[in-house]
RNA sequence: GGCGACGUGGCCGAGUGGUUAGGCAGAGGUCUGCAAAACCUCGUACCCCGGUUCAAUUCCGGGCGUCGCCUCCA
């Protein structure tokens, strides 16, 4: 297996530090708003890539971060009226309610900055007591100078950057390129005690001070948003390597971002489309299915026609699963596998797994359309799509009985308790109507079903139904 | 200005020194009361200019263009 490692830029063989674990940090949300669409790419690329670990079988650490004490946090909350517990909560709450909606899995731990205050001041002692950081004022601040290697990840000169000139110069930092590990607290703003006096944890520290508390002093796998390559992992690089004396990760893995008219979705600029909402208006995996048709390193354009497209192409798969469900258990196709594990193998290729997922689609419907047998097909289809996340989870009907019991009343059928079979007994009036030849009352009921959401398939071998 | 990514058929999006990616859309056909689902057939695409090569979309150089980061950001 081979991985494209942003450190260095090179492409290598993943070896774990220790033979068969593999401990993966990603960077989660700050709890500040409504996640978008962008956070979701982020979640199910290494979702996918922590699926696919697994199932080659190395026991996997997965550790993914919620940081819930922030400027913007603090800011939205004085805006909004409310503490900034509230704030953090409530967007945390929709935050995982996208993650189980796209089928991401619970992260192993998902710590959060305000637990490990405590890890945090200790780290920062520790960068203090080795001189890789000074308390000014109340704050605390990493030296970058300190840090001979700083800038390593994203390959860039820190003279040059100092001509940038957009780099305010503080006048309490001793170079306008460090950064605060602590920022002492403002009247109003929540604060915790440290040495240096009240305040609050900067920006990068939480998640050198939590991975290392989780994941060791050396990280196999460390993820995240390409835009955080500068300055969030590049900071925490320095932390972390600084503290410890060792290499903070082995591989860095960046996912690339969802732009919107070709321009990146981002919170600040209100450029962006709210996930929830976008997650209520199609099937949730779905839009999974939408992530995965790029490489997860690439930026990937955005639109209501390019998730229309992904949403039949979601359906042409559940289609495929329908009509094969009923086949006996089988190993899977060898040869398909093989090529899914090829394309994963070689940095994670979800594009080219579809295509692989697609082929076997078609080969599938193929051999049961002559009528053979399409078991070993239908078996690597559900392997894939397992691996991928794409299987949802069976949904009964309990939500819509009221409405197919109303449906049932009108045909003059008497409701039967249980949701399914007063849904068959509805189409069994269908099927009668069918026989007599009566097209608008088979129509009618179909249309009225069709409203309710279930729609109607009628086949060689019967009528089969299946929720949109 | 610095660092990085990329320019592929109507749209999206992989990939390769010479052989079909895949999805969606479109055209025709099979099946069907209609619809849906499914299958078959159909598109010789690779920004421009040089170079290397028997052969380049794929390698090298230059140009043009797009995007990301350099400030909070998945």
């Amino acid at each position: 297996m081979e991985i494209v490692n942003t450190l260095g830029r090179t492409r290598a063989p993943l070896v774990p530090l220790v033979e068969g674990e593999i401990g993966i940090y990603v960077c989660g949300p700050t709890v500040q708003a409504n996640p978008h669409v962008g956070h979701g790419r982020s979640a199910v690329a290494f979702d996918v890539i922590r699926r696919y670990l697994v199932y080659r079988g190395f026991n996997v650490t997965y550790v993914r971060n919620i940081t819930d004490i922030d400027d913007k946090i603090i800011a939205a909350a004085s805006e909004q009226g409310l503490t900034i517990d509230t704030v953090a909560e409530r967007a945390a709450e929709r935050f995982e309610v996208t993650q189980d909606a796209l089928g991401v899995l619970r992260p192993d731990v998902e710590p959060k900055a305000t637990d490990h205050i405590g890890e945090i001041v200790e780290m920062i002692s520790d960068l203090i007591g080795k001189d890789h950081a000074y308390e000014a004022s109340g704050d605390v601040y990493f030296s970058v100078r300190s840090f001979p290697s700083y800038a390593k990840l994203s390959n860039r000169n820190i003279d040059e950057m100092l001509s940038g000139a957009r780099i305010a110069t503080g006048d309490i930092k001793r170079d306008p390129l460090d950064f605060a590990l602590w920022k002492g607290a403002k009247p109003g703003e929540p604060a915790w005690p440290s040495p240096w006096g009240e305040g609050r944890p900067g920006w990068h520290i939480e998640c050198s001070a939590m991975a290392r508390k989780y994941l060791g002093d050396t990280l196999d796998i460390h993820g995240g948003g390409s835009d955080l390559i500068f300055p969030h992992h590049e900071n925490e690089i320095a932390q972390s390597e600084a503290v410890t004396g060792q290499a903070f990760a082995r591989y860095w893995l960046h996912n690339g971002m969802v732009n919107l008219s070709g321009e990146k979705m981002s919170k600040s600029t209100g450029h962006f489309v709210d996930l929830v909402g976008l997650l209520s208006d199609n099937p949730p995996l779905a839009i999974r299915l939408f992530y995965l048709r790029a490489h997860y390193r690439s930026n990937v354009e955005f639109s209501a026609d390019l998730i229309a497209d992904s949403v039949t192409a979601f359906e042409r798969l559940m289609a495929f699963r329908r009509r094969h469900e009923g086949l006996e258990d089988t190993a899977a196709d060898p040869g398909v596998v093989d090529a899914f594990e090829a394309a994963m193998d070689d940095d994670f290729n979800t594009p080219v797994a579809l295509g692989v997922l697609f082929d076997a689609v078609r080969d599938g419907n193929r051999v049961a359309d002559e009528g053979g047998d399409a078991a070993a097909l239908a078996a690597a289809v559900e392997l894939i799509m397992g691996v991928l996340g794409l299987i949802p989870d069976a949904d009964g009907l309990t939500d819509l009985a009221t409405r197919i019991d109303e449906l049932a009343v009108k045909l003059g059928l008497e409701p039967d308790g249980d949701a399914e079979a007063t849904l068959l007994a509805v189409i069994e009036r269908r099927t009668k109507a069918r026989i007599e030849r009566d097209w608008p009352t088979s129509d009618t009921i179909r249309d009225g079903l069709s409203e309710i959401g279930i729609v109607i398939e009628d086949g060689a071998d019967g009528v089969a139904w299946h929720r949109k």
